[in-house]
Parts: C-alpha cells; structure tokens; sequence
DNA sequence: GCCTGCATGTAAACGGTTACATGATTCG
DNA sequence: CGAATCATGTAACCGTTTACATGCAGGC
C-alpha cells in the first residue's frame, strides 16, 4: 500500500544506488510528478533490506557509502504492483482552484495575480520539460525512452492545458460582470 | 498554514451550515478537487469558535444541530487568505506516471489497460462536469457564477489533456517499438 | 580555513484518513 | 420493523515533511 517503496524499487531496478543518489535521481527524472524525502529514503531503503528486496553493500572507501541494489524478489514485488491496477486517486487538493472559487469575496485584481503566476509556473515547467526532451535524444536506444517521453507527454499536455485555461479566465475577469454589457447612452 | 479552514470558512461565508452539511457540500462543489473528512471538520470547527471566526448555535429540537456561521474577524481572515500569494506547490504524486515510468519491466498490455481505465476515468468526469454546467444555469444572477465556471472549465481542460495524452499513448504503445520498423525480408 | 556537496540518519510535528461509537429521524 | 440518512464526535494510525545532528572530501 505504500507507493514510496515501489519508486525506490524502480530505480534500484535501473541500477543499484545509495540513498542519496536516490533522492537526487528521483527530483530528475520523475521530480515533476514524484518526490521522496530523506525522512522516508533512509527507513524505507532499511525495510526493503530487512524483506530481502534490496540488499545493502557498504564500500570500504572512508567516505561511508551504503550502495543499494534490487533482489530478484524485489523485481518480482516490482512487478506486480506495476500490473495492479491504480485505485481511483481521492482528488488532490488545489488552493488555486479553491481560491478561485471563494473568488466573489475579493478583488479580481489579486485573482488575476495568482492566475498570471500560475500561467508563469506553467510556462517554466513547459521549458523544463523542452530541455529534458532534448537531454533524452542521448538515450535513444534505451528501452526506457519511450516510456519517459510518455510522462513527458503527459506535463506537457496539462501544463499546456492550465496556461491555456489561465489565458482564458483572465480574459473573462477582464469582460463585463455578466449578462448584457453595460450600454452607454448615446 | 493549514487550508482545512479556510475551506471551511469560505463555506461558512457563504451561508451557515452544520459540520455534516460542509461535508456535503463540500464534497458537491468542490469535490473534484478538495476533500475533507469529519475527522478533520469537527476539531477545526471547534477551533475556529475558539479563535473568534466562527460562532456556533446549537438548534434546540430534538436531532441536536451545531449550526456554525461565520463572524467579521472570519470573513476578514478569509480575505486575507484568498489574497495570499500561493505556495508553490510541491507536484502532487502520479500513480500512473509512476507505473508507466518504468514501464519497460511489464506487459505493454498491462499499461495499456491502465490507461484505458485513465481515459474512462476522464470521460466520466467530464460528463459529470457537463451535468454540474447544466445545473449552475440556474445560479445566472448569483456574483459567485463566474467564479465557479472558472473551476468547472479547469476540470474540463485539464481532463481533456489527461483523454487526449492517454489516446496518444495508447497508439504509441501499438507502434513499431523504436527506429526502423523490423524490415521483413522480401 | 571555510564553504559546498556528498552522505547517513532520526525525532518531532503535522495533516489527514479510517474506523469506531452513538443516537435520532424518516421513509418504505 | 428495519434500513437509510442525518448528525456529532474521537482515537488510532499512516505517510510525509521538516528540522536537526553528524562527519568527510574537495575546491577556493
């Protein structure tokens, strides 16, 4: 039931790693839709250890590194939660959305504020994922590629879709209130 | 810090409601993208009385009612909250983008299958987006109209990047594997 | 000598969900 | 009469983040 275990199995699965090396390798390659913190690295890497998922090989080197590496257990647990299918997700929450929402109580200038720092937000995650598509032309005969240019893909098309939507909301903040325009008497 | 409140708050200044009633309504309005349980609704509503921003009335029938309603220090804290810049958000965590990651260690089957569900998934919430579109025309006069169409328009746009990505991926998946289609011999 | 980065870990606090307990009312 | 719904609340649990503590290595 805990998905921590499985992102650290998928990359222990490309290749072994220390926990440190995890936490960076996690903000780069899936960091725009997963994270992972020490707090759950360190205890975690432990149990997989103690479940014969992982095992541990600390290098005699001074600098105390512990190098993690995947069982065939562990590729097998991998596996299967890979094939199961994924429980509809509870909808993650959304203060912009919220907000926006609740947005008759405030100014349509501080609305407009969050909207245009979203739309930025989407803008700088769209060129982001421009210079990680390019970074990927190295690995073009990966068997992974395909796969990560389809979570790619995916942030590019929402990002696409909330800038858009940003564009859109800040135009009909700007249009008259509602119903017919205001006339002006000529 | 915490954003249960001010959920509850912006509810509340709406109209005075019981804690079962914010459920309700919550999960009927903001549902698709806010959640909260009684397990956090009823220690915050007893919080946000002690703090001054709520009061409460308790109904004297017989089924004991908790009617709580919003007071000015409620509303003015409201304000300042829907004004405040948002926090970045930290990306929420992908189940799917995950599995389809490292989806070279399964069945091109097993994927496809879950993004069969993620389309189904998106169709169903647009459809119960249209029924929410037809239903708020009756609200043609209320100042919050705009507000909510602007998250209903959200839901639709994000969604149907989700739809249109899953139909790409779905084909991607179909296609020759990568480079050069294995020629056959002729 | 100092700062940055590599590296490991823990404890406390937090936010949230789930399950449980209770009881009245209403409708079939 | 029984089931569903209205209604309130708590306790346990879980996953996660944050802050803290430690120490070595390498470059400025």
């Amino acid at each position: 039931m805990n998905k921590t275990r499985y992102a650290l199995l998928g990359m222990l699965n490309d290749a072994p790693r220390t926990g440190y090396m995890l936490k960076q390798d996690i903000e780069t390659t899936v960091g725009h839709f997963w994270g992972e913190s020490y707090g759950q690295i360190y205890p975690i890497l432990k149990q997989l250890v103690a479940e014969g998922l992982a095992t541990v090989s600390i290098s005699d080197g001074k600098p105390l590194r512990k190098v993690y590496a995947i069982t065939d257990a562990g590729r097998s647990e991998l596996r299967r939660w890979l094939v199961e299918p994924i429980a509809s997700a509870q909808p993650s929450r959304n203060e912009l959305l919220l907000k926006l929402f609740f947005g008759a109580e405030v100014s349509k200038e501080a609305l407009k504020g969050h909207l245009v720092r979203q739309r930025e937000a989407a803008d700088a995650a769209l060129a982001t994922f421009a210079g990680i598509k390019d970074a990927l032309q190295a690995y073009e005969q990966d068997p992974n590629l395909p796969y990560w240019l389809a979570t790619l893909r995916y942030g590019e098309r929402v990002q696409e879709a909330v800038r858009g939507w940003a564009d859109e909301t800040l135009d009909a903040l700007d249009a008259p209130p509602s119903g017919a325009s205001p006339r002006r008497y000529s």
